[in-house]
DNA sequence: GGCAGCGGTGATACACTGTAACATTCCCGC
DNA sequence: GCGGGAATGTTACAGTGTATCACCGCTGCC
């Protein structure tokens, strides 16, 4: 389990993230079915945040039909697996380039002007979390950190026009 | 805008709750109507985080059909005036005992276990985040920041048994 | 071989959440 | 009275997610 300070500069490719995905799945004796695969591979080709009927139309699309139901099912799969995750105020999932469990004090910044999401996680922050709950008497089990703003290349974008 | 450190002890009754925000409403020269008034009061005096279709549904069931879409526009009035907030990972709501605008640094603590929200803020935590995405090169407009986990009530309540 | 059990998938239907579009009402200022 | 704006009513619909049952392929076991 690795950890970054600041922005996260490990752009995975799709190949890896497939390599990966399928080690990971091996390893804890998971099947990593073409299902599992396609959908896997889905959330990582897109550069933004995928909702689960864009995954299921994408599938579609190059040939059988794909159900929802189905992705819904696969990316569940994928999520426990810390492998996908889910951005809760846009209904839709990234794939994630670490493999760090759910709730683990990271920190996923929305860009609402290019729609990429990233992923971010400090020690400073999860510490004042940590405490914040403690104080409050609350034991924490899974958490949702997600901010919506710029990004720094939106950002000089604008400014340049 | 007042601020707390840990825990947020200050449970304030439905009727105060009403009357803050009738008398926010005055301040700023905008219309506390019967139907945001019924909403608001839905809200407030639901022990835990209601649903729109919630809502709805209790204030059709003493005489007249209220529509989700009406309920839907009141919450997204009382939303702007920090009067309400929305938690993402729920799809529900829940009143704001304070008056903050929204993206504050605000934690929301989720029981899963009794379903009760509550608030809890700290610099030590907002510093922590603001330090994160500034090392980022991110600028926020907006955060959403919610934990699931086990109130303090719950986990005693659960150590008994 | 046959057979129960189990995980994964297919397929249909449905529930829940949220929004668009347009009609209506009410109130305020002129 | 009359135009205009804000709030609400009404209908329809889009988007998101789940329940249920059937089926398939595999494994272990008799």
């Amino acid at each position: 389990m690795h950890r970054h300070e600041g922005h996260d500069a490990c752009h995975t490719g799709v190949g890896d993230m497939l390599a990966r995905a399928e080690t990971i799945c091996r390893e804890r004796g998971l099947q990593f079915t073409p299902l599992r695969r396609d959908v896997m591979e889905a959330v990582a080709e897109a550069g933004k945040a995928q909702g689960a009927y864009d995954i299921a139309e994408k599938l579609s699309a190059r040939g059988k039909r794909v159900a929802p139901v189905s992705v819904y099912r696969a990316l569940d799969f994928l999520m426990e697996q810390g492998l996908v995750h889910r951005i809760a105020s846009r209904n839709a999932f990234i794939p994630c380039p670490h493999g760090h469990a759910p709730g683990e004090g990271v920190v996923f910044l929305i860009c609402r002007t290019c729609g990429v999401v990233d992923e971010a996680s400090s020690e400073e922050l999860e510490d004042g979390l940590d405490r914040t709950l403690k104080r409050a008497g609350f034991t924490p089990a899974h958490s949702i950190l997600e901010v919506e703003g710029d990004c720094g290349a939106c950002r000089e974008r604008r400014q340049d026009s």
